[in-house]
DNA sequence: TCCTTAAGATGACCTAGATCAAGAAGGCCG
DNA sequence: CGGCCTTCTTGATCTAGGTCATCTTAAGGA
């Protein structure tokens, strides 16, 4: 077993890097263990490959183990809309839970892997143990809480704020990840954070094209330097 | 007991009209007997008297059991953001499980009445009874569902579409609730809705003229008629 | 290596909805 | 009954960001 792969499938969660982010958050090593009996550990994904798509039945909810996710709703008139990102140790597949159906699409926006966590075990080992199901209602209760700031985002603020406070959301992600919170590539493109921020391409360009003019920013393609994390901050409030 | 009075306290879950959309819904007779042990049925509260506000210590999840309730955060830099319309069968409160604190603040938009339910017992009895705790997971899941699709609506769509798109959903519930999906009373203020869909005052009230002139409507201050389904469903997509 | 295609940047122009500024119309309290 | 807020409406203007059109660069493929 090579423990540097990032992608590899050869860990179980007591090991695993993103154990302190992760499901196990809340679980004494004994009940990790069992958490780890129920978990399957996929094999890599290659960029742009499905997890899920929108309308399958809903079977499992997923943890990112490496490489990153995107969510992705379509609508009636064919338009896709991005719901979320999900990086190294964040959960994601929630929103099948409510209509036994995926209402969201999943894919690798690189190369990835992903643990699948079935729901009927997670929910029987839920009832075994009570802080396990304290747990993923507070993750539930998370993911509503940042859908509802991504509203206030959308419906108040201006581009260079809404792409501010994205910036600063994918730095203290890689901060808990005991990543750079300064350094960074992002994992989607301009596209991708455009329709997820309700913007165009080419607003989203040009706004970084301004941050980089203004000192805010160091931008070459995907890879940021923030240069200047108190005007961030106050762009993004 | 006067059955007719909607904000009356003196009911448990099993008469509750509400019964068949609220937390019972999953639940056998006697497991609603236990649900009522727990539930707190609180006194009528009058017009803008807030159930909890930001930042208090979470404690429970509260269904509306008459009139209308509105949740609302408010951004550091003080400004509101509606996130949310209650109506009677409906949850709210859940935001506040993640972090032990509401993240909104909730208030009658009229007189209105609901029922507490404190989240430690709710949990006890979720182990106790598995339905409930797969039923509570549907909600949050739903809940979390609704906020990404009020998350595209604002992405992707015009303040005609949005405002189609909200009335459908009161129409919608309305009829959930037996009550006419085509004749209602807006519980909330145009102010309101314009927070809440992104858009100004001014902008809601052109819309509503736009929607009577165009034979889609007719708007009498808060009273709604829906004259053309079609194509206001056409509009909300 | 060249060719093709996709991603990104940049400029010119346009429009939906914001902003500003008055009125109109209730509803409530003395 | 009259006056005063608060909500709603309507009109005139302004602007952030969308749209459209090009160009540059990079990446992938035979």
């Amino acid at each position: 077993m090579d423990a540097k792969c990032p992608h590899s499938s050869e860990v179980n969660c007591g090991d695993c890097r993103m154990n302190s982010l992760c499901l196990p958050l809340a679980l004494q090593s004994g009940e990790i263990a069992r958490l780890d009996e129920i978990i399957q550990r996929g094999r890599p994904l290659q960029k742009d490959k499905h997890i899920y798509h929108a309308g399958e039945e809903f079977k499992s909810v997923f943890a990112v183990r490496s490489g990153s996710i995107k969510s992705y709703t379509v609508s009636n008139d064919g338009q896709e809309q991005v719901t979320g990102f999900h990086l190294p140790g964040e959960i994601f597949g929630m929103d099948g839970i409510g209509h036994n159906h995926y209402t969201n699409s999943a894919l690798a926006m690189e190369t990835a892997a992903v643990c699948e966590i079935p729901f009927t075990r997670l929910q029987e080992l839920s009832i075994a143990i009570p802080s396990l199901q304290r747990h993923f209602f507070q993750l539930m209760s998370k993911e509503i809480t940042n859908d509802q700031n991504l509203i206030t985002l959308l419906s108040k603020n201006s581009a260079e704020e809404r792409i501010a406070t994205l910036l600063l959301s994918i730095s203290n992600r890689n901060l808990r990840r005991k990543l750079s919170g300064t350094r960074f590539r992002l994992p989607m493109s301009r596209a991708d954070i455009g329709n997820y921020l309700g913007l165009t391409v080419e607003t989203v360009s040009r706004v970084f094209g301004r941050f980089q003019k203004q000192g805010l920013l160091n931008v070459d393609k995907k890879e940021i330097e923030v240069l200047d994390f108190d005007k961030l901050r106050a762009l993004a409030n």
